[in-house]
DNA sequence: GCCGTTTTCGGCCCGACTGTTTTCAGTCG
């Protein structure tokens, strides 16, 4: 329902802008008034999307005060609303359809195509979507339309081909490696005094569209230093394609497909230019607006005061600090409340942006607090390597305490799943592997991933699980029943009084299947109520639980735990993105059960 | 169309790049 409903309110906008310009007979005043009614539409939107409850349940509940309560709705808007919730339909958004017959949306997907170009098409040639647009560019009609070229007809054929070919996020995991190569190659080019990747990849988002890399120089006003770094940039191996450059910017494809851009900025602009390139744009639109608010402008170059002269830029924390707030982490950097928290005493105070009772910015997990994992694989089942070399490898190289050894269980046939007898010997053979290794302050826990069956029982009787250290209980098949069906296999497994954590509880495979429904109020008030953890899956495909989960999970006080649900020893590695991912939940060292020493962690568990 | 310890009117985030209608509108992040 909230997806329908911004899709409406964000095509209202498209087409209100499509005409905007056409109004040659009205003044100046009205004109703008449209564009900021446009703009209006497009916030509404985006809260619309990003709520945590459907604005019917909402309106049910508390009708059209509910609605208002909304920020950006307005009365206007709420109405819409409310008639949507109603009757399903929209007549304001219906008429104007009428008037402007066009697939908007899925045109506006098109790299360099919004609402005045579609305009210019519609009325010129009554195109109304992609088909019919690449159609006429195909037949030469394009460049018959006063101010379209041949080369303007071209570039559209080339834009509807990389929409063609799927214009997918990468997930962040695939990336990661790559990004940081290019991140500290950069920073070795002689001239370049900061260079670091912005953007969603420095917010740790679980997919990322195209890369950022933000470049300082210390040589201000050098233009040869500037070109040799961008020369440098675009003829990088990686390059495929150089699709822009500027004096202090260069747009390319990679060989991988993926968007990259490049800033270079003088040094005593790096923060505030790396606070903007580092979103989010909710963000960075809210910070400005702090700045407004305190007589000051932000951009990229700096925080300005009346006279137009620098006051800050040199770095994030002096950026922040200039406009009253507190430094904020990336993770978080998204407009749901961070903002409210980190302005210092004396400013604001009513929001429509609720934080449920905290006062202060979250002090974040740190990327090292882990101490152990808690769901690993050996080759008993699916994994590649013994239970030796993996905890001798998280030892090593990536300095754990402790992992607690978590193979499949007997339903899981795919994975050769263990059954009762075979778990008790693999427990037998992990304690033989302590012994051996009692002096390197390392501890390898007995567990399993007990299949959680369809009526929500366990694969493996409780007298067997009891005698092991960690139980994971997850779910792998019969993906599609009801929500309903569903969320009670899920809340049986938490009442079960040998399951310690719910292992990736929505099942989830980002940008491969939404996993199984889940009512996840439901199940985080169970998992408060019986002690039962949940996992944050850590492998950059899962990340499951997502965000708001794990927000709302520490809001209700819910343990949490960050698995890297290794297969191999590399995959350690992966905790780094379940850690970003918890962040990015607001989530704290003391809500994450595996940053505690194993003995701790075990008197946590039920 | 929304918003408000400068509140019911008069504001609303900001700059770079592109292509072309050579002075700026359109698009993007």
């Amino acid at each position: 329902m909230n997806l329908e409903i911004a899709n409406i309110f964000r095509e209202i906008a498209y087409i209100l802008e499509m005409g905007v310009t056409e109004k040659d007979g009205e003044d100046q005043k009205s004109k703008l008034g449209l564009i900021f009614k446009i703009r209006s539409y497009k916030k509404a939107a985006d809260v619309i999307e990003n709520l945590y409850t459907e604005v019917d349940e909402l309106y049910k509940t508390e009708k059209i005060n509910g609605l208002l309560k909304l920020p950006s709705v307005g009365k206007a808007i709420a109405l819409k609303i409310e008639e949507y919730v109603l009757t399903g339909k929209i007549h304001y958004y219906e008429d104007l359809k009428k008037v402007i017959p066009v697939n908007v949306s899925e045109l506006m997907n098109l790299e360099g195509i919004g609402p005045k170009t579609i305009m210019t098409l519609y009325s010129n040639l009554k195109i109304q979507d992609i088909a019919e647009l690449e159609n006429a560019a195909r037949g030469g009609r394009i460049r018959s339309i006063a101010g379209f070229s041949q080369k303007r007809e071209e570039a559209i054929l080339k834009k509807i081909q990389f929409f063609r070919k799927g214009k997918e996020r990468r997930l962040i995991g695939e990336i990661y490696p790559l990004v940081k190569e290019i991140e500290s190659r950069l920073a070795n080019v002689s001239g370049i005094k900061h260079a670091v990747a912005a953007g969603s990849f420095r917010r740790m988002r679980e997919t990322i569209g195209d890369v950022d890399f933000l470049v300082s120089t210390s040589a201000e006003g050098d233009n040869s230093t500037k070109t040799r770094i961008i020369d440098y940039f675009i003829n990088m191996p990686e390059v495929r394609e150089i699709v822009g450059k500027g004096a202090a910017k260069a747009f390319v494809k990679l060989k991988n497909g993926m968007d990259a851009d490049l800033l270079v900025v003088p040094e005593e602009s790096f923060g505030a230019a790396l606070q903007y390139f580092t979103g989010s744009k909710e963000h960075g639109v809210a910070v400005r607006k702090v700045a407004l608010s305190r007589g000051l402008k932000l951009n990229e170059w700096g925080v300005f005061d009346a006279n137009n002269s620098r006051v800050a830029g040199r770095t994030e924390e002096e950026v922040y600090q200039t406009l009253g707030l507190d430094w904020i982490s990336p993770e978080i950097r998204e407009d749901k409340g961070e903002i409210e928290l980190a302005l210092r005493k004396g400013a604001h105070q009513h929001s429509k942006k609720s934080s449920k009772g905290r006062t202060k910015l979250p002090q974040l997990i740190e990327y090292n607090d882990l101490q152990g994992d808690l769901q690993v694989h050996s080759n008993y089942t699916d994994g590649t390597f013994s239970i030796e070399e993996m905890a001798q490898n998280a030892r090593i190289k990536f300095g754990l305490k402790y992992l607690a050894i978590t193979d499949h269980t007997t339903s899981l046939k795919l994975a050769n799943g263990l059954n009762g007898q075979e778990l008790m010997d693999q427990s037998n053979r992990i304690a033989e592997i302590n012994d051996a290794n009692k002096d390197n302050g390392f501890e390898i826990l007995s567990g399993a991933e007990v299949n959680i069956q369809k009526d929500g029982s366990l694969d493996i009787p409780n007298n067997i699980l009891d005698r092991l250290e960690i139980v994971g209980a997850a779910i792998h098949s019969n993906f599609s029943l009801p929500i309903d069906v569903q969320t009670n296999r899920l809340l049986e497994a938490a009442k079960n009084s040998s399951v310690d954590i719910i292992f990736h509880p929505t099942g989830r495979m980002i940008n491969r299947r939404d996993g199984y429904p889940v009512d996840m109020i439901k199940l985080i008030e169970t998992a408060r109520d019986t002690k039962t953890v949940l996992e944050v899956d850590a492998h950059y495909n899962r990340l499951d639980l997502k965000d708001e989960h794990i927000r709302m999970a520490v809001e209700n006080k819910v343990n949490l735990v960050i698995d890297s649900d290794a297969h191999h020893p590399l995959h350690f590695a992966f905790l780094r993105f379940g850690i970003g991912q918890a962040r990015r939940g607001w989530a704290e060292k003391s809500s994450i059960l595996n940053t505690l020493p194993a003995s701790k962690l075990l008197d946590s568990l039920k």
